[in-house]
DNA sequence: AACGGTGCCGGAAACGTTCTCGAACATCAA
DNA sequence: TTGATGTTCGAGAACGTTTCCGGCACCGTT
């Protein structure tokens, strides 16, 4: 009894036939006789026969594998698409390898030095909060590694991405609040190099010059600690001379952060104070007042990464970078006015 | 310029040494000159040198990848759980390959087919809601391949587990709900062959029984479908001639389920019924009420199985499975009465 | 001068596949 | 009989490492 997985050898020994004739049989090729064929594969069946991927991958140069790095996989928006990444792949015969870099430059670099090592097909990103510079993955684009950027995307490299409409989904918000009667609305976004956060912030912007509302810089505040810097914003904006009456937030976490300081304050939700988030978490429905938030497909956008991946490296010949939008949806609760 | 990753023979020619020096010079073997070790080291470095991984593997037979099956990758529970096991590994030099079997056995079983083809060093598992037979598993174990369970275990297979003290979270949970007043407690668990709910149930035995309180078939009710069973369950405990005081979930989105189906009857929590979860997901503290649950350590399971799993294979000689149980913890919110 | 030890290095096999080339044989038509 | 064609198969190289084994040069000792 061999206590080790069976090879390719094992079954040519057995059968007294040789190596080629198992690797074309097992492969259904063609140029071997039916019986053999059968025989082979009854034997495969019952050695309970595998076949050696790392061989595998190491001859034909393809690992059928796809790396993936996100921020934080235990947020319900990564795990998310992660979830529509891995069936997806699974369904078209690749394994996902992941990587969480925990908006850390370095460990986003490890990472991918990692995931390089191992030889994935490519790679499935989301960028670090930290990631301002991409040098890191110009040198993988060099190299001829193929690139999807997702969610958190830069505009400084020549691959194929999939967002949400990040600016019209800000926009809309922005435009909804404004039509419920908020005048002085407030932004609280993620650090100065985030795609996302810059994007809403557009959004914000358009909606507040479409109204002919004022822009004033003191109602936009950046967090660098995406975590915990929503309650500093938030009781730096309620301190303001002229306090807002409606704050618009990057995501939904740092709306809750938000609610928090205004009821600690005493403020009204929505009378005083209108609050609209980004992401639409699980959370934010069940949360008292319910949670005014844009919606986003994230596992949507897990299966559209994943397709546009895979169809880089299986038709690599016609390709050329694309970039796909998904839409997102304004649902209305309970911390805005109605109309 | 060439377009592929460097090889160790790409350096041995460009410096004029063979292949075995490279080789030995940078994985820092003894026998190698230090001015030899520093150029290699540096030619690497220019090159951007990162060793193939998938050669490494078929040569040591070894992949320090780590293959990793849950039911559902966007449950926060499981995210979290992931987060823990990649964390930990990643500290320790090993990627992890993750699948979900989204409760399906046969998922399950193709799931762990695609990561033995992969060779990864073995298997971190928790089992889909429709395993009951574990013939599977056992064919890996005779093929000495290593698994460690966790949280949705098995009793039939000698490994390594590691579990959150589900018999004692229970039994402090009904205990709490009796020694608030309540005395016509139902259960509503997952399917009859889950682990979790077994250990769950028979805390909630055992806490009526302490007291004294009759064990009535009708108030256990087993919901296969985990998704959405729990709202029959709830409307039917609910039509019941003796109406329970207090239900008890398997966890806490059967708990938010069973709290929906009370408010759409009028019925009023605690005051009428009081409510106990499981699990503590972010959701439950800020649903309205606020659920009463039994948080369990996510992250902290994820670390422990990474722990013992790694373990095993660094030191298979002094080897014994072994069952890692982590406290919980009653977080009393807004769903149960005073003491 | 011969010897053993040490430091450094190269050759070559092996890991389990895939794949190209060509061999062996049968069949068939001319 | 010859040559052409087709079917089935095997030999062997290659993928990029690791590692065993042995070789050479140099040193100090006898």
């Amino acid at each position: 009894m061999k206590n080790t997985q069976a090879t390719i050898r094992d079954l040519a020994l057995k059968l007294n036939i040789s190596i080629s004739t198992v690797s074309r049989a097992l492969r259904n090729a063609p140029d071997v006789n039916p019986e053999t064929k059968k025989a082979v594969l009854a034997l495969a069946e019952q050695l309970h026969y595998e076949p050696n991927r790392v061989a595998q991958s190491l001859r034909i140069k393809k690992t059928k594998t796809i790396g993936v790095v996100v921020p934080q996989i235990a947020m319900h928006f990564f795990s998310s698409v992660i979830s529509g990444i891995q069936e997806y792949a699974a369904q078209h015969g690749y394994s996902i390898m992941i990587c969480q870099s925990l908006e850390s430059l370095d460990t986003e670099k490890s990472n991918i030095h990692m995931l390089v090592s191992n030889r994935v097909d490519g790679l499935l990103i989301s960028l670090s909060s930290e990631t301002t510079n991409v040098e890191h993955l110009e040198h993988l684009l060099a190299k001829k590694i193929p690139i999807v950027l997702f969610d958190r995307i830069t505009d400084a490299l020549p691959v194929s991405k999939v967002v949400v409409d990040d600016h019209d989904g800000a926009f809309t918000a922005v435009d909804y609040l404004i039509r419920t009667g908020c005048h002085r609305i407030a932004y609280i976004g993620g650090p100065e190099g985030l795609s996302i956060s810059n994007q809403r912030l557009q959004g914000y912007r358009d909606a507040l010059q479409k109204h002919g509302l004022p822009l004033l810089p003191d109602y936009i505040v950046h967090c660098t600690d995406l975590q915990h810097g929503a309650t500093d914003a938030t009781r730096r904006l309620l301190d303001l001379p002229g306090r807002p009456d409606a704050i618009f937030c990057m995501n939904d976490p740092m709306a809750i952060l938000a609610m928090q300081v205004l009821r600690e304050r005493g403020v009204r939700i929505p009378d005083d104070i209108s609050l609209v988030g980004f992401t639409d978490e699980p959370v934010s429905r069940f949360i008292e007042p319910a949670l005014t938030t844009v919606a986003q497909p994230a596992y949507t956008m897990g299966q559209a990464a994943a397709r546009l991946f895979i169809g880089q490296v299986e038709q690599p010949d016609n390709f050329t970078p694309r970039q796909e939008v998904l839409p997102t949806e304004l649902i209305v609760r309970g911390t805005t006015r109605r109309l």
